[in-house]
DNA sequence: GTGTTAATAT
DNA sequence: AATATTAACA
């Protein structure tokens, strides 16, 4: 009776696992945007365990940007689990989902002085992904964007050549903007691939100074933002630079920059979505 | 595997 | 609405 009670009491308490052999429920559990939100799930270097409850800025870092050759891995992301399995092999694949993408008018500018730098022929969505050596940007966003900007151009072409004055319109609104927001290169309407032009050099030179850009992403009313990291190649002429995301509350804010689409893109912009904005005089 | 395009999904 | 993802194909 008693006896039997104790014995398959200890049985039971025998078969229990081993604290050891327990797998961790945080990091499989929890919603992969929550994983990244908390720098977790990134299989070590969780240094930024900063309990706020409200980020503002802070999971940037205040301090100058360092030189992007000085900046090995500082305890960033790694590009390797952020491939979406690109690499990752051993570890049970994690469906990290990654905050879309947010295309701010300084992005896209980066994108457009990559293609125009590279030229139409070997603007593809790697090549360009490389040159903008933007942490964190995958071929797919450029893929994707490039997608739209081609057909943006097209469009234009077809505006333009048939003799009309003024264009802005027969498009997407919006996506228009965007692409205004950057001066199309003027050999990249119609081109003869053999044709190679002055190159505005002096264009990408604009960046002269040494910044860090890092994809920043919004993922819906989740505002959590997410600094990707690490790069491989470090291109001479386009030079890491860091976004920082803004929260508008409605302030009109008039900032040194204020360009004209800025001021437009915010009004058009009744969501609260994080608004990117460079730290550099672009 | 990469690139392009259209369609579709979130 | 803006961007991602997928599918089909070169």
């Amino acid at each position: 009776m008693r006896e039997d009670d104790s014995n398959w009491f200890s049985k039971w308490e025998e078969q229990l696992p081993k604290p050891e052999e327990l797998m961790p429920l945080t990091q499989t559990l929890i919603t992969p945007d929550l994983a990244i939100a908390f720098d977790i799930g990134t299989s070590h270097t969780p240094q930024n365990h900063h309990h706020h409850h409200h980020h503002h800025r802070s999971l940037q870092q205040p301090s100058p940007i360092s030189t992007p050759s000085s900046q090995p891995n500082s305890g960033e992301f790694d590009s390797s689990d952020l491939g979406g399995g690109g690499g990752g092999g051993d570890e049970p694949a994690r469906t990290l989902k990654r905050p879309r993408l947010v295309w701010t008018p300084q992005l896209h500018k980066r994108f457009v002085d990559a293609v125009a730098h590279l030229g139409i022929k070997n603007a593809v969505p790697k090549t360009i992904m490389q040159l903008m050596s933007v942490d964190g940007l995958t071929r797919e966003n450029v893929a994707s964007h490039l997608q739209k900007y081609r057909l943006y151009l097209k469009r234009m072409q077809g505006l333009s050549s048939g003799g009309g004055g003024g264009f802005g319109s027969g498009g997407d609104p919006a996506t228009d903007r965007l692409f205004a927001s950057s001066p199309v290169p003027p050999h990249f309407l119609h081109q003869p691939d053999n044709y190679l032009p002055y190159m505005p050099a002096a264009a990408l030179q604009q960046q002269h100074h040494h910044q860090q850009m890092a994809a920043v992403a919004v993922a819906g009313h989740h505002h959590l933002h997410r600094h990707f990291g690490s790069n491989q190649s470090n291109h001479q002429f386009l030079s890491r630079q860091s976004l920082q995301p803004v929260h508008r509350v409605g302030t009109p804010v008039h900032n040194s920059v204020s360009s004209s689409y800025v001021d437009d893109l915010e009004s058009a912009q009744e969501k609260k979505a994080l608004t990117l904005f460079p730290i550099g005089d672009d």
